[in-house]
DNA sequence: CTGAAAGCGCTTACAG
DNA sequence: CTGAAAGCGCTTACAG
């Protein structure tokens, strides 16, 4: 962990190159307009000369703030993830923050861990994607940090936070309506984590579309599983063993949907012709895949978009109202359904 | 950016509540095993209750050390980058390291600045993908930093360092190779940026395949574009312009190589049947497109893996050796050739 | 517009 | 095994 042998130029050797005090250098690397152009253009020159690199930790432990933010996420390999995190990376990065970067795959233990280092290395704020079914004492914590944090994508409801999310419910209502108006009465619900809050959400929106066409909830299809595509091969290969086998499929996400489709193949049978399939999300890969996906689209990238700005925007107003931002999904028909 | 009104805990005031000294408070955070056990439990109580959150960035200012590490990665939504990015986060993650993220999105300003950045947060190393056509400037200044550097991916011609990337010509070869087998004759090279040394690489493994069969390289058949889908589907739209048009195609990349074949459907052909295609990469989504993608394997996440022990390896040993690590490619046939 | 001194929260020798 | 003092590289009042 040690650093370079050479030590690093310091902000004093270049006021001493220059002829100035540490304190007028100090200036000029903030750019502060009360210095004379003669003096900035005679230090900027010096730190040229030896090389000066600005030294923004030991800045920002003198001065109490901070230029980094963490964004905690669940897995980098979910398109949908690795979406969130360009629209918060971006949106950062374009205010002058680097982001740190964790991924708890799920693990409570992960993290807290996570959460400490972050904390460790002085965040200025957090954006979490927490993990399904996130302990009390780590939701007790969140809300004792004294930095700005937002929630992202899934829930907690044992704490008020501000959260940036979709209208997963509204959304999974409009994707079960569309497998209904096309004549569907056995339409099976496949994957995702139970305890997580996205899962409860599309749960509801799920039966609330069924009930509305009074049509019997059968729980032999509601299958959950690991929100992976191979999960969603296996709660497919589920379904197949049943006697009775819905004619349509409405997916966790995109994800999922690709598992299905992939099995649903593997059995001889083609999406969208022999049992319609939907996803949700609408991750990039769900427009090229074959056929093209039909899904509801989360906005992804636009949620890790906004989940940067109102954090951004926490930390810079001290008198910030706590805010829900919620995206309203869109359905989008494809050759899959 | 100013942090918490509250301050911080510090461990002067933990070691005054355990009534230690500062310096035993200290030895205890990092685990010195010369403390008694008695004291150790006394602190750390100390700790829990007053809510004490260690100081990584003040620890790493006072002892000139570094638990940082600097990713620069070209866009995360090309998954190639994305599966790279977590091969280097998840194994740095395991030896300590919290990763700051940049993307230059091949915007050599961009580089430039994210490169200082990372300076300036004291980051202990750096892994870098550099924009093709990287300037000498860019170049000397990287030999000359005083943290280790991995380069990966692309190559820097001019400089000596340590680098992880997969042996592109090899893969090329290959790649072509199988089409020949096939008995094609009109072998195109669509997409990617001449300037980068990935795409010369490629190129001489599509040459040398051509000539060795005996066939003429016709270089209208080859197409530089942007290193995207629509950069795919936009030199395709040039090759089916030609009046003679080629029977298979060899893609710079797998995410060029879906620009392709949704261009190729648009056109009423049918890949892999009424043109034979093959990608570069084998990111996850080749093996669920329709037809699943004949590809090269360039192993993306193991790439980022190497870089990150290489660079770990380079960061503990001061008489580490420069190395080279050149992947082996991997011929993978599919349904689309 | 510029300077001398103190301090952010930690670790590092050096004594005991 | 523990303590008092100095210092990492910067910024912050406060004087001038």
């Amino acid at each position: 962990m040690k650093q370079s042998k050479k030590r690093r130029v310091t902000l004093q050797q270049v006021a001493e190159h220059a002829g100035v005090s540490t304190s007028t250098a100090s200036l000029i690397v903030r750019n502060n307009p009360r210095i004379s152009e003669a003096t900035r253009q005679k230090v900027l020159q010096s730190m040229r000369e030896l090389g000066y690199v600005y030294d923004r930790v030991a800045a920002n432990l003198r001065s109490q703030s901070s230029t980094t933010v963490g964004l905690i996420i669940t897995d980098i390999s979910n398109t949908f993830f690795s979406e969130f995190l360009i629209g918060v990376h971006d949106a950062l990065e374009e205010v002058g923050y680097t982001v740190l970067l964790g991924t708890t795959f799920d693990s409570i233990d992960k993290q807290d861990h996570l959460i400490s280092t972050m904390l460790e290395h002085r965040v200025g704020g957090l954006i979490l994607c927490p993990v399904s079914g996130t302990a009390q004492e780590t939701a007790l914590r969140l809300e004792q940090l004294d930095i700005p944090v937002v929630l992202a994508v899934r829930e907690i409801p044992e704490i008020k936070c501000d959260y940036v999310g979709a209208d997963y419910r509204e959304g999974a209502l409009s994707a079960v309506n569309h497998l209904i108006q096309k004549g569907h009465k056995r339409i099976a619900f496949l994957g995702g984590i139970r305890e997580s809050s996205t899962w409860v959400k599309r749960m509801e929106g799920y039966q609330t579309a069924l009930l509305e066409a009074g049509i019997e909830v059968d729980d032999s299809l509601v299958i959950d599983s690991a929100p992976t595509r191979e999960g969603g091969l296996e709660a497919l290969s589920k379904i197949l063993r049943l006697s009775k086998r819905p004619t349509a499929i409405f997916c966790f996400s995109d994800l999922i949907a690709f598992g299905v489709m992939q099995g649903v193949r593997q059995a001889g049978l083609i999406p969208g012709e022999d049992v319609d399939i939907v996803g949700f999300d609408n991750v990039p890969e769900a427009e090229i895949s074959h056929p093209p996906l039909t899904t509801v689209s989360s906005f992804p990238r636009r949620s890790g978009t906004e989940a940067a700005n109102l954090l951004h925007h926490k930390m810079s107003n001290t008198n910030h109202k706590q805010q829900r931002i919620i995206l309203k999904p869109e359905l989008i028909i494809r050759e899959s359904s």
